[in-house]
RNA sequence: GCCGGAGUGGCGGAACUGGCAGACGCGCCGGACUCAAAAUCCGGUCGGGGUGACACCCGGUGUGGGUUCGAGUCCCACCUCCGGCACCA
C-alpha cells in the first residue's frame, strides 16, 4: 500500500547530504538568491507545525528559485540562548546548555526530515562562544558609537521572570511577551541601545521595503512619528523654574486653562505648596501602586490633584493652575502637557470632573461663536479669542505660532517619537555576557576587542532571586581593570536575545570565522537578504532591532546595505482543530511527528502548502493530509504505469487534439506554478500540477499504448517530475532516478512555458445582455471588433432575444465578453 | 476607542488591474472493476424553479444602500471574527 516514502526519503537525505548537493558556492553572485527563515529556538519545545509551515514552503520557493537558475543560499541555525531553556533546567534541575546542546542535536534531526536545502555546514548557534564573541563585539561597537548607555529608568519588570523587559516585549494590557503574567515597574540602572536616534530613518526606509503593508504599519505606528512644538511654561513664582510640554496642536494654545503633569514628573515635589503636600503625596503613591493594567485602562473616571503651583501660559500671560493625573505618561513626550479641555477630549473630560474652565478658541466650520462647547472639538477651524492670531485658520495658525515661538525663545519646532530606547539588560544566566567592566579607578571600561569573549561560566547558580545570576560568581564577578590592570568587576547582567538574532543573517558565510564576525567581502556581494520568511509576531521586535543593528553596522562602515531584508513574507498561523490557536492547555496540539511517521515529510509539507493560503493559516485538517497522501500515490502510480515511455517509448508520433490538449494542459501548468510559486500561492500552484495530473491520467487510460504519443509524455513526465520536486523534493528525485535520469533533478531547469501555445486561434466571448449571459461565440483571435458584434448578433438565441428591442450600446471586453444594452 | 486584515457552497479554499463566481481538493452521489468490500479509475455536485431527460429561467460572495453597461472586487453606513495599538498630549 502506498509508496515507500520512508525508504525513498532517507535515502536522498543522506545522498543530499553526502554528495553535498546543498553546498552554495560563494564564488560567484550574479544571480544570489539569500533566502532566510527565521531561525529555530530551542527551548523544551521540539519542532512545532508552526516552523514546519514557515521552513517546508520557504523551502520549496528556494528550490524553485535554484531549478530558475538562481544561485541559492538558504542556512539554518539556532537562536539558542534565552529564558525558556534557563526556565526548563530550572524545572528539571538541569543545565541551560547541557538542555541546549541536546535540543539542538534533537531538532536538527527533525529540521533535516523535512527535506531543506540547509546547508548544515553553516550552521549558526547563538550560545556557542564562537558566535556570542562576535555580540558582544556588535555592544562594543554601539558603545563605541555612543548609542550604548546605561540609565537608571523606572523599567518593565516582570516578577516570574525575574528580569527587565524591553517595551516591545510587553504585550496586551501590560503582560510579558514570554510568560504572559503582569507587568511591573522597578527602578533599576539598566544598559539601553539608543534606537530612538534612528527612529526618523527607520520610519523613511519602510517606504523602500517590500514587506507586508500590515508590517509596515506596524512599526510606523510603533515609532509612532507626530510633529508638533515643545513650549516652555514658567512657573508663576520668581524661580524661573520651566516646565515644557510638547503639543501637535500650538494653535490652540490660547485656549489652556490649567496644566497637567505625570505624578511621576521630578518637578512635583518642588512645586507642590504646603496645603496640598499631603494630597499630592497620596496621590502620588496610589499611581505608583496601580498596575500596568489598572492604569492603561482608558474607560475609568479622570482623576488628579492640584499641586497649589500655578504656571505662566507664555502666550498671554495668564496665570494657570498646575495639576497632577495619571492620564498624563512620563514616559511619552516630556511628561507634562498643557490643558486645552475646548478642543482635547481627555482635557475635556478632566476639566468638566474638576470644574475647570473651558474655553473655545477655534471655531468649528458652520456653528456660532458664542453657542458653548459641548464636547471637545478637535478638528480644524478659525481661530477665535487668540489675541493677534484671531481670525487664522487652524493649520496655519499652527505654523505661526511656533515661529512667534521661536523668535521668542520659548518654544520649538519638535518632532515626537513614541518609540523608546532598547533596554537590553537581562538578570538572568542564559544570554551573552554585556562586555563592560567597572573599575574605582577608571568607572565603565569596555572590554577590549582582543580579549572577547567575555566567556560566561558553567558553574553558576541561576535559580531566579531577581539578582543576576552571575553576580554570585565569583570567579566571573572579580576581574582586573583593563586599563588600570586594578581590581574591578564586570558587568554581571547578560544581554536581551534580541540582540543575538539581530545579525545572525551576517554570520551565516562564515560561522566559524574567527578574527572578525563577518566576511564583509561576501557579505557585500550576498546580502542583503532576498527572501526573508517567518511570523508576525515579530513585527516591532525582531524586525525593528535586526533592521537597527544593520543600520549602524552601515554608518560604521561595516556593510555596504542600509537595510537587512529587502523581502519580507510572513506565513499564517496554523490552528488547532477546533479552530483555536494551539496551546497546550487546551489540548489541541498537533504533532508533526504521526504525521511524518504516517505519510512521510513530502505528504506533509505538501499538505501544509495545498491546505491553505500561506499568509493566512486556518485549522489544522486530518482529511486535507489524507488526501495529498492520496494525490501524491496517484502521481506514484501514474508514473509506474508510463515507465514503458522511458524504458521502450514508440513511434506513434501523432499531435492530434487530445495531444494538444495535454500540451495546453502542460503549458498552462507550467505558468501556472511559476507566477503562484513565486509569490507564494503555494496552494493554487499545486492545483495546476493536479490539473496536468488529471489530464495525464484521461490521456493514458482511455488509449492503447501503440495510440499514445511516447515521446510527448516523456517530455510532459519529465516536466512535470521537475515541478514536482520543489513541493515533494524526496518523490521527485526518487521519480527522476527510476525513469532512467542522471543525479540530480536539483541539477535540472525549471520548465518554460511558450505563451503562445496558451493563446487559441479562436477566442470565446460570453455574450451577455443587459450584464447577463445569454450566449458564448467562438471568433478568431485577431477578428475585429464590429466583426465580434457580428457575431454576437447572430448566434444563437440573441436575434431572437433583441427582437423588437432597441440597443443602447455595445460593449467589448477584448478576449472575454460582449455586453449589449437594451431598451 | 483607534488603526489594519478578513467574511465566498456542507468544508479547506480559487477568481490578475471591475468583465462568464465557486479553479483545485475534501465530503457526498452515481458508474466501472470485484463474488463482495476496501483501494483504484471515470463521471456528477451553489440554491430554487422548470423538463420524461435536456434546454432554459430566477436568486446568490456577512447586512443595507450607492457608483457602473457590468461589482466578490470600487464608495458610504452597519454587523461579526482575527491581529495590532491603547488616555500618545
Amino acid at each position: 500500500m502506498g509508496y515507500p516514502f520512508k525508504r525513498i526519503e532517507a535515502k536522498w537525505q543522506k545522498r543530499w547530504e553526502e554528495t553535498k548537493l546543498y553546498k552554495t558556492d560563494f564564488s560567484h553572485h550574479r544571480n544570489k538568491c539569500y533566502t532566510l527563515v527565521m531561525f529555530s529556538y530551542p527551548s523544551s519545545d521540539k519542532l512545532h507545525l508552526g516552523h514546519w509551515f514557515n521552513y517546508g514552503p520557504t523551502d520549496t520557493w528556494a528550490r524553485f528559485r535554484r531549478l530558475r537558475g538562481y544561485n541559492v543560499f538558504e542556512p539554518m541555525g539556532f537562536d539558542s540562548f534565552g529564558l525558556p531553556a534557563e526556565n526548563y533546567a530550572i524545572k528539571t534541575r538541569g543545565h541551560p546548555r547541557d538542555i541546549t546542546e541536546e535540543n539542538i542535536r534533537y531538532i536538527r534531526r527533525q529540521l533535516k526530515q523535512i527535506g531543506a536545502m540547509y546547508d548544515w555546514d553553516h550552521e549558526v548557534i547563538t550560545s556557542r562562544p564562537e558566535y556570542y564573541k562576535w555580540t558582544q563585539w556588535i555592544f562594543l561597537q554601539l558603545y563605541k558609537a555612543g548609542l550604548a548607555y546605561r540609565a537608571n529608568a523606572p523599567v518593565n519588570w516582570c516578577p516570574s521572570c525575574n528580569t527587565v523587559l524591553a517595551n516591545e516585549q510587553v504585550v496586551g494590557d501590560g503582560r510579558c511577551e514570554r510568560c504572559d503574567t503582569p507587568v511591573t515597574k522597578r527602578n533599576l540602572t539598566q544598559w539601553f541601545f539608543k534606537i530612538t536616534a534612528y527612529a526618523e530613518r527607520l520610519l523613511q526606509n519602510l517606504d523602500k521595503l517590500d514587506w507586508p503593508e500590515k508590517t509596515k504599519t506596524m512599526q510606523r505606528h510603533w515609532i509612532g512619528r507626530s510633529e508638533g512644538a515643545e513650549i516652555d511654561f514658567r512657573l508663576a513664582d520668581d524661580s524661573q523654574r520651566i516646565i515644557k510640554v510638547f503639543t501637535t496642536r500650538p494653535d490652540t494654545l490660547f485656549g489652556v486653562t490649567y496644566m497637567v503633569l505625570a505624578p511621576e514628573h521630578p518637578l512635583v515635589e518642588d512645586i507642590t505648596t504646603p496645603t496640598q503636600k499631603e494630597e499630592v503625596q497620596q496621590y502620588v503613591e496610589a499611581t505608583l501602586r496601580e498596575s500596568e493594567i489598572e492604569r492603561l485602562f482608558t474607560e475609568k473616571d479622570k482623576t488628579g490633584v492640584f499641586t497649589g503651583a500655578f504656571a505662566v501660559n507664555p502666550v498671554n500671560g495668564e496665570k494657570v493652575p498646575i495639576w497632577i493625573a495619571d492620564y498624563v505618561l512620563m514616559t511619552y513626550g516630556t511628561g507634562a502637557v498643557m490643558a486645552v479641555p475646548g478642543h482635547d477630549e481627555r482635557d475635556f473630560e478632566f476639566a468638566a470632573t474638576f470644574e475647570l474652565p473651558i474655553r473655545k478658541v477655534i471655531l468649528e466650520p458652520g456653528t456660532r461663536e458664542d453657542a458653548p462647547l459641548t464636547a471637545a472639538y478637535t478638528g480644524e477651524g478659525v481661530m477665535i479669542q487668540s489675541g493677534p492670531f484671531t481670525g487664522v485658520p487652524s493649520q496655519e495658525g499652527r505654523e505661526k505660532i511656533i515661529q512667534w515661538l521661536e523668535e521668542k525663545g520659548i518654544g520649538r519646532r519638535k518632532i515626537n517619537y513614541r518609540m523608546r530606547d532598547w533596554l537590553v539588560s537581562r538578570q538572568r544566566y542564559w544570554g551573552a555576557p554585556i562586555p563592560i567592566v567597572y573599575c574605582d579607578h577608571c568607572g565603565e571600561v569596555p572590554v577590549p576587542e582582543d580579549q572577547l569573549p567575555v566567556e560566561l561560566p558553567y558553574e553558576v547558580d541561576f535559580r531566579p532571586t531577581g539578582e543576576s545570576p552571575l553576580q554570585t560568581h565569583e570567579g566571573f564577578k572579580n576581574t582586573q581593570c583593563p586599563q588600570c590592570r586594578g581590581p574591578a568587576t564586570r558587568e554581571v547582567d547578560t544581554m536581551d536575545t534580541f540582540v543575538d538574532s539581530s545579525w545572525y543573517y551576517l554570520r551565516y558565510f562564515t560561522p566559524h570565522l574567527e578574527n572578525a564576525p563577518f566576511d564583509r567581502e561576501i557579505v557585500n556581494q550576498w546580502c542583503p537578504v532576498d527572501k526573508y520568511v517567518g511570523g508576525a509576531e515579530h513585527a516591532t521586535m525582531h524586525l525593528l532591532y535586526a533592521r537597527f543593528v544593520n543600520m549602524v553596522l552601515y554608518d560604521l562602515g561595516y556593510i555596504q546595505f542600509e537595510e537587512p531584508f529587502t523581502s519580507l513574507r510572513h506565513q499564517g498561523v496554523i490552528m488547532g482543530p477546533d479552530g483555536q490557536k494551539m496551546s497546550k492547555s487546551l489540548g489541541n496540539v498537533v504533532n508533526p511527528d504521526d504525521y511524518l511517521e504516517k505519510y512521510g515529510s513530502d505528504v506533509f509539507r505538501c499538505y501544509l502548502m495545498f491546505g491553505f493560503d500561506y499568509a493566512m493559516g486556518g485549522p489544522w485538517d486530518d482529511s486535507g493530509i489524507a488526501s495529498m497522501d492520496r494525490y501524491l500515490n496517484r502521481v506514484w502510480r501514474l508514473f509506474q504505469n508510463c515507465r514503458w515511455v522511458f524504458r521502450e517509448g514508440n513511434a506513434y508520433r501523432r499531435k492530434g487534439p487530445e495531444e494538444e490538449k495535454l500540451i495546453k494542459t502542460l503549458h498552462r501548468s507550467i505558468k501556472g506554478a511559476t507566477i503562484d510559486i513565486e509569490r507564494f500561492h503555494f496552494n493554487t500552484a499545486i492545483s495546476r500540477l493536479m490539473e496536468l495530473t488529471n489530464e495525464l491520467y484521461r490521456y493514458t487510460g482511455n488509449r492503447p499504448r501503440e495510440e499514445q504519443n511516447a515521446g510527448l509524455l516523456k517530455e510532459i513526465l519529465e516536466k512535470f517530475n521537475i515541478m514536482l520536486s520543489v513541493f515533494a523534493p524526496h518523490l521527485g528525485e526518487e521519480l527522476w532516478e527510476r525513469t532512467g535520469h542522471d543525479y540530480s533533478i536539483f541539477h535540472q531547469r525549471w520548465p518554460e512555458y511558450d505563451p503562445k501555445l496558451l493563446e487559441e486561434d479562436t477566442v470565446e466571448y460570453a455574450i451577455q445582455i443587459n450584464g447577463k449571459v445569454r450566449e458564448k461565440v467562438r471568433v478568431p483571435r485577431e477578428a475585429s471588433r464590429e466583426a465580434i458584434i457580428q457575431a454576437a448578433l447572430q448566434t444563437g438565441r440573441i436575434p431572437k432575444l433583441l427582437d423588437g428591442k432597441q440597443i443602447v450600446k455595445t460593449i467589448v471586453v477584448p478576449n472575454k465578453l460582449i455586453n449589449i444594452v437594451i431598451r
